[in-house]
DNA sequence: GTGAAAGCGCTAACAC
DNA sequence: GTGTTAGCGCTTTCAC
């Protein structure tokens, strides 16, 4: 069982010889275009599938990408993932994915164990904690090319693409403060991430701008989860000083931390503005709605995954950073 | 450049054959002890890496398995990946992911397009309209298992996991009934999908066992997003007799009719009772919270890459059929 | 217990 | 323009 058409097959079925045969299906080099029409017809009729295995062994390249993230499950990644499936799905790739739970040992353990032999590149969020990234080094120096979306490692010289933190906070928070709000809070993500450290940079830098003090007790790093927004806020309303807005590192903190609000009777958008930052489908569910710093999650994906070819066609190809903007849309959330 | 070790290598370095190091590297066959350790450490200090396409070529098996589904940009799709995952991470297994966009034809070139030489099976969820389901009997022809989940093939032999539609519909109107509503319509999915036709039975069947006579005009079929929701329950509030509660055959669609019946100043629970069929966690975040049928996602996609993996293993493993059970969850949608 | 050699399906010189 | 042949890295008889 199991046996497949091979292009032997096609070859004897033809009495032509195999390498004819593989010209002719990959439309190289001159081949009789009747010879080839005959190959091609045969192999439709044979239902030929290439295999894969083989190719790969052969050309020494197989047409496999690695996926490495922290999760799907939320919108963010599983937007971006459905951009990078278009563009290698147009490329006649395969996308091979893997899951790290966001744990920087998991993650560890799948990079040394990826089957790298049969792997062209590979395309990594990098888990909260995975400072040391020797992993993804040691990677590209065996050849493999590594591109870095979203949670990008700060120290390892390839293509990188994320959309922009810095100014998305930035515009994000000058945007509350053009709203009224005067004692803005930050609820951000893990410290240790380039783009939590960012946004956080935006923020302050928005504050100085408009000469309002940072406070410390106003700062709250944590994870990234809607319950950590849900405690984040509990401890803001805790403070001796209230503050009268929230920007969130992601729109689920964001919702976290509205759903405190409204718990305790808060008026959000009038009593204390909110603001989140992805705009994550459940900020238009969410009542009062969601303003948010909008991330191109689809193109994120796209232009990764359009790199990583690019370092896949030609070995030398030059590592860019591409910086995509947010787009603010403003909702009920900071309407007073 | 990109030159891994292989065995050659290692055989070379140690003084022996290829054949020694590949017995000793699976620890098969009887490969005296001392060798074999010989080899272990020397693969250590080589990074030796195995070649899936060799071995893959070698043994007429990848590692690979191929998810193809509709979308992964929802809760339940992107849960019940992550427990695929799970499973087929522990076996050894990549799973490599193909999305369909619920087109039908994408769907069918994924399939014809697949590098079926190079995986060793298939875990599918059909797009909606794809009531031609042959190019995965195809497959199956072909000796490559495949195992249906949630949206499953009606016509084809070989295991399938899915949720208890049935009985989860039944269950949840009873409960409608249970809270007074007497007047229940069902937004339903589109019509053809098995698991839709499923919980319309099981809607139908609950109206029966109670005596509640059924009217066409409260039953609408639609596609499953919330913007279908919308629009289903604005058609449901033209009817001459309005109805008192709505099924949605999902969250999406029931967190869309929520929508539209807050936008029209409708109170839902005393007014209008909703109940949704998924626990989409944006069912907690609406406001009411929804009331919902919880499916369970990741135990879904552990069983059916665990059936995966034992159709892998043995050729002539015996088709099952697994049902998991839903959890009603009550919330504040259907509290009068 | 280990080695030699053939072969998995395909590609790529190298001949002709 | 086409055929011959070696080889990609690994597994697996078949000897010894």
């Amino acid at each position: 069982m199991k046996h497949f058409t091979t292009i032997k097959d096609i070859a004897r079925e033809l009495n032509i010889s195999v390498s004819t045969v593989s010209r002719a299906l990959r439309d190289t080099y001159d081949v009789n275009k009747e010879t080839r029409d005959k190959v091609l017809a045969m192999a439709a009729e044979l239902n030929y599938k290439p295999n894969f295995n083989a190719t790969g062994l052969a050309k020494g390249s197989s047409h496999n990408i690695a996926v490495i993230l922290p999760f799907i499950t939320n919108y963010y990644f599983s937007t971006v993932i459905t951009g990078i499936q278009e563009v290698a799905y147009q490329g006649g790739y395969n996308i091979v994915l893997h899951v790290t739970n966001d744990s920087p040992e998991r993650e560890l353990s799948i990079v040394n164990n990826l089957p790298i032999t049969s792997l062209d590149g590979l395309l990594v969020s990098i888990s909260s904690s995975s400072d040391a990234c020797n992993h993804f080094q040691e990677v590209m120096n065996m050849g493999v090319p590594v591109v870095f979306f979203d949670r990008v490692a700060a120290n390892i010289e390839t293509s990188k693409v994320m959309q922009d933190d810095y100014n998305g906070a930035f515009e994000a928070v000058e945007y509350l403060i053009s709203c009224g709000y005067k004692k803005i809070a930050h609820i951000a993500g893990p410290e240790g991430l380039t783009f939590t450290q960012r946004r956080m940079q935006g923020y302050l830098d928005a504050l100085k701008k408009h000469d309002i003090p940072v406070k410390e007790d106003w700062i709250i790093c944590s994870g990234f989860s809607q319950e950590c927004g849900e405690s984040d806020a509990y401890q803001l309303l805790e403070c001796a000083d209230v503050p009268d807005a929230i920007f969130a590192v992601n729109d689920r903190k964001a919702i976290g931390a509205m759903l405190t609000l409204k718990k305790r009777n808060i008026k959000i958008g009038k009593e204390m503005g909110v603001m989140g930052f992805t705009n994550d489908p459940a900020s238009t569910i969410i009542s009062p709605t969601l303003t948010t710093m909008a991330e191109p999650a689809f193109d994120i994906g796209r232009k990764s995954c359009e790199l990583l070819l690019k370092h896949i066609a030609k070995s030398y190809f030059h590592p860019e950073e591409i910086v995509l903007p947010g787009r603010l849309i403003a909702r009920e959330s900071t309407m007073r």
